[in-house]
DNA sequence: CTAGGGTTAG
């Protein structure tokens, strides 16, 4: 019909004498006439007429016929065609198809000596165009760039034409298509539009190289377009928030290359960005890029504000680095930034954090004005106020922290909150002090301050740590008859609390109600209940709320790890521990020290000399430095395999100057415990003398080991001495030491002084002079009660001693600290303690033996962890009972 | 920029 009606026109045209067509009248000559004031109408009745005569369908133009009327028209040597009019032609025709076809009626009929390039790269926008004004635009886009490539691109770009293809192709995430298409771009049509359409999209595909390179292009042309456009906050908020489907984002390197090549050009980042930007980096632990940017824009004169340093400060202090924070606040010194309110936020944070809270103090009181003009024109604020408080709580400063609450209430216009409280009831019950963390938590009810789930958390917690888990439940239902309740990290405390007394049932009933009140357990309660079972040694229950944690799609981290192996190691299940030391190198969790240690301790008690050692040795390989509890480990293995003196030698060297790990309570612990039990309690006593020296507080442990050793001996005003030092370190006897004292002062009729020491009063005349001196004194002539000891065994003891020292210097010139490995005087000795004896061989052997296991098949060079921990655990020969034959027959 | 829970050795 369409057809029908536009050849009637045509025809109506020819009748009557409507201007002219062209091919009617000489061209020429009407151009030369109208060629002064009407070249517009010529030309729109030019494009009028192809309209008319492209309306017919595509096989009629190919009609001689329409060929006459129409290629006149179109390849007009003299009056070609403006873009704009074959636009508006092509645009007539309505249909990405109908364009193509067009496009193709010019190809085929257009002579080759004419000049048709500009026409086709017009038809071809055109048809683009059409192509993407609807829903189904992509495909139709997409069908375009495919008939340009099954063209082999002859046709050439407009910068239009290349905006269209790019915009699809970026939504169809063909990048090389893209940048294909933009290397074949002529380079008039590469505008800055393109320009920024290409990195933005080279820059959401994470392809930083090739977007390196096209800016290189870019400024190579026109430096200013970085500085007029858009173009620089185009990459730089792509480089912001690009992050790829598995969560990559730009390298470093790629980041920084980026800022950098922008910077010198003149183009930043704005605060925000910049900022945003120092955040990512920092939050992936790379500060160093993080501040290499940072100066970079300070150095190339972008604008610096306070926001980017804080987040720049918020990552070196969550590094610990407070000497890089240090220079950074002088930099901004320098470079005249004025520090926020924020940044004294993050100041105080970390150096509370490192102890350091009078400094902080003292810059809190510059800021407040105290005595000078406030020096920055920064106000304190609330936050301030409550990270000095936290401060203070955190390291046993709580009453000063108490003085500050009241200033807040009295002297200043910041008013005490949530968390100010919440920080100070922290405080005060991690010391223990229920009563006055309750009557905080009473106060700010009264001044209508809400508590929160924190307040109800903390309380909790420090409850259940002071032993008070019935007054922590009340608490809970208290706070849930408010409405208040719990998460996860209420129940958190209470279901340790409940295992630590070893009520696993009520710790189970506790995560249970935690799951049926809709409190979604995450991975840290599943954690403290199975540390808790494990500890417990309810080794299976602990495996089946692993398996639970594992349904609900959570992983164990390494100290979860640790707690099970610790486990396991106790319950002897070797092959369980075997099993996850396999789990954690298949899933990529690093063993760390705790785990050598705990490995260490367990092999060290079990006599598993050979591998404790490999272990050692791997433990260094891995980078792992021992730490105190390693030495520990070591020592009390020692100890326990009638090694003490051996153990005496590790410790000497933990003391030495240049040693780097130093002794602490537990190391002593062990020590004099296992002295006292040898018997050698004249060193014990001496080591606790030694202890006070070095600065090494003695716990109630202490106290009850050299106390039963001193009980043995009979030495009453030692004991005196030290129940007198107990008070005045405030140290807690615990139900050991009343068990001792009960015993041994009634014995003696001395109940009375345990009487006093209970209330706290001294009971000793002589509690200046050192430990060693008064046990040397009471000892010269043994008292009732004292249990003599047999003088044959201690000589040959002593000749022990002698040989087993030398056997130690041997071992201790190899760089590794070694477990000391069994002497033969060991074997020969006829001990008493037969199953370490037994284990003590069967060691031994396994060093022969190793060898043998490790050349079945898998062994290599970089044995696993469990590989190690198998291969003597395993050993035949520590299974079977011992036999005094087999025994010889292995040495 | 400020508050809360589990982690080895004696």
């Amino acid at each position: 019909m369409m057809l029908l009606r536009s050849f009637k026109l045509l025809r109506r045209r020819r009748r009557s004498n409507l201007p002219p067509f062209p091919f009617s009248s000489p061209r020429r000559h009407s151009t030369a006439v109208d060629v002064s004031n009407s070249k517009d109408v010529v030309s729109s009745s030019i494009v009028t007429q192809l309209q008319e005569l492209l309306q017919h369908p595509k096989d009629e133009w190919n009609s001689q016929e329409s060929k006459n009327l129409l290629l006149p028209l179109l390849f007009n040597d003299s009056e070609p065609l403006s873009s704009r009019q074959i636009l508006q032609i092509t645009r007539q025709l309505g249909s990405t198809t109908k364009a193509l076809d067009f496009l193709e009626f010019i190809r085929t009929n257009a002579e080759p000596e004419q000049q048709h390039c500009h026409l086709l790269s017009s038809v071809f926008q055109s048809a683009l165009e059409l192509a993407n004004r609807d829903a189904t635009s992509k495909i139709e886009v997409l069908k375009l760039h495919g008939y340009l490539k099954s063209q082999n691109w002859k046709i050439d770009l407009s910068s239009q034409s290349a905006l269209i293809l790019l915009r699809c192709l970026e939504g169809a995430k063909m990048v090389d298509d893209s940048l294909f298409l933009f290397k074949r771009l002529d380079n008039s049509a590469k505008n800055p539009g393109i320009f920024n359409e290409l990195l933005r999209l080279l820059m959401k595909s994470g392809r930083i190289d090739d977007a390196l390179q096209v800016l290189d292009e870019m400024l190579e042309r026109d430096s200013k377009i970085l500085l007029n456009g858009s173009t620089g906050d185009t990459v730089i908020e792509e480089l912001v928030k690009w992050r790829d489907p598995r969560g990559r984002s730009f390298s470093d390197e790629e980041t920084l290359a980026l800022v950098k090549k922008l910077g010198e050009h003149g183009v930043f980042p704005d605060t925000f960005k910049l900022t945003q930007l120092i955040t990512n980096l920092c939050k992936r632990k790379s500060n160093n890029a993080a501040r290499e940017i940072l100066h970079c824009v300070m150095e190339f004169g972008g604008e610096v504000d306070a926001a980017p340093c804080n987040a720049m400060l918020t990552g070196l202090g969550k590094g610990r680095d407070i000497e890089g924070m240090n220079k950074l606040l002088v930099k901004m010194q320098e470079m005249n930034i004025r520090p926020s309110v924020v940044t004294f936020g993050i100041v105080f944070r970390h150096l509370c954090a490192a102890r350091r809270v009078d400094e902080a103090l003292e810059m809190f009181n510059k800021l407040r004005g105290k005595g000078e003009s406030n020096l920055f024109g920064v106000e304190p604020d609330v936050v301030l106020f409550n990270t000095l408080i936290d401060g203070l709580c955190k390291v046993e400063r709580e009453e000063e922290a108490l003085s500050l609450l009241e200033e807040m209430k009295t002297g200043s216009k910041h008013k005490p909150n949530t968390i100010t409280y919440n920080c100070l009831i922290d405080g005060f019950g991690k010391a223990g002090n229920i009563h006055k963390a309750q009557e905080l938590f009473d106060q700010m009810n009264e001044e209508g301050v809400q508590p929160n789930v924190v307040t109800l958390n903390v309380l909790v917690n420090g409850m259940c740590r002071s032993g008070r888990v019935h007054s922590a439940v009340e608490v809970f239902n208290a706070m849930k008859e408010k409405g208040l309740k719990g998460n996860a990290a209420t129940y958190t405390p209470l279901i340790s609390a409940f295992c630590g007394v070893n009520n696993i049932d009520k710790a189970m009933q506790f995560f249970d109600e935690m799951l049926s009140s809709g409190c979604s357990p995450d991975a840290i309660v599943y954690y403290s209940l199975i540390s808790g079972l494990s500890i417990a040694g309810r080794m299976d229950d602990a495996s089946i709320v692993v398996s639970k944690l594992k349904q609900a799609e959570f992983g164990l981290d390494v100290a979860c790890y640790n707690v099970l192996i610790s486990g396991f190691c106790k319950k002897n299940k070797l092959e369980r521990v075997y099993e996850m030391l396999e789990e954690m190198e298949k899933v990529g969790v690093k063993p760390d020290t705790v785990t050598y240690n705990t490995l260490l301790s367990s092999l060290g008690k079990s006599g598993d000399f050979e591998t404790a050692n490999k272990l050692m040795k791997k433990m260094r390989k891995e980078g792992l430095a021992p730490s105190v509890v390693t030495f520990g480990a070591l020592i009390h293995a020692n100890c326990l395999n009638d090694n003490v003196d051996y153990a005496m030698t590790i410790f000497q060297e933990m003391c030495s100057t240049t040693s780097k790990v130093h002794p602490n309570t537990v190391i002593y612990n062990i020590l004099i415990d296992a002295l006292c039990k040898k018997d050698d309690v004249e060193k014990a006593v001496s080591l606790m003398d030694d202890m006070e020296e070095r600065g090494v507080r003695p716990n109630t442990t202490t106290y009850n080991a050299i106390l039963k050793g001193i009980r043995d001996k009979g030495v009453l005003n030692v004991a005196l001495a030290l129940m007198d030092r107990m008070i005045a370190n405030a140290c807690r006897a615990d139900y050991v030491t009343m068990e001792i004292l009960t015993e041994w002062l009634s014995a003696v009729g001395e109940i009375g002084k345990l009487d006093r020491f209970v209330m706290g009063y001294s009971v000793s005349s002589d509690s200046r002079s050192s430990l060693a001196k008064l046990f040397a004194a009471s000892n010269s002539s043994p008292k009732a009660l004292c249990k003599s000891s047999d003088g044959k065994e201690s000589s040959t003891e002593s000749m022990e001693k002698l040989s087993t020292t030398s056997m130690a210097k041997l071992f201790t010139v190899s760089t590794d600290r070694p477990l000391r490995a069994p002497s033969k005087l060991a074997d020969r000795k006829t001990s008493s303690r037969r199953s370490s004896s037994a284990k003590i061989s069967a060691a031994s052997t396994s060093s022969q033996r190793a060898p043998c296991k490790s050349s079945d098949g898998k062994a290599s060079l970089t044995t696993s962890l469990a590989e190690l921990f198998t291969v003597s655990t395993y050993h035949p020969l520590r299974e079977p009972p011992e036999s005094p034959d087999r025994k010889r027959k292995s040495s």
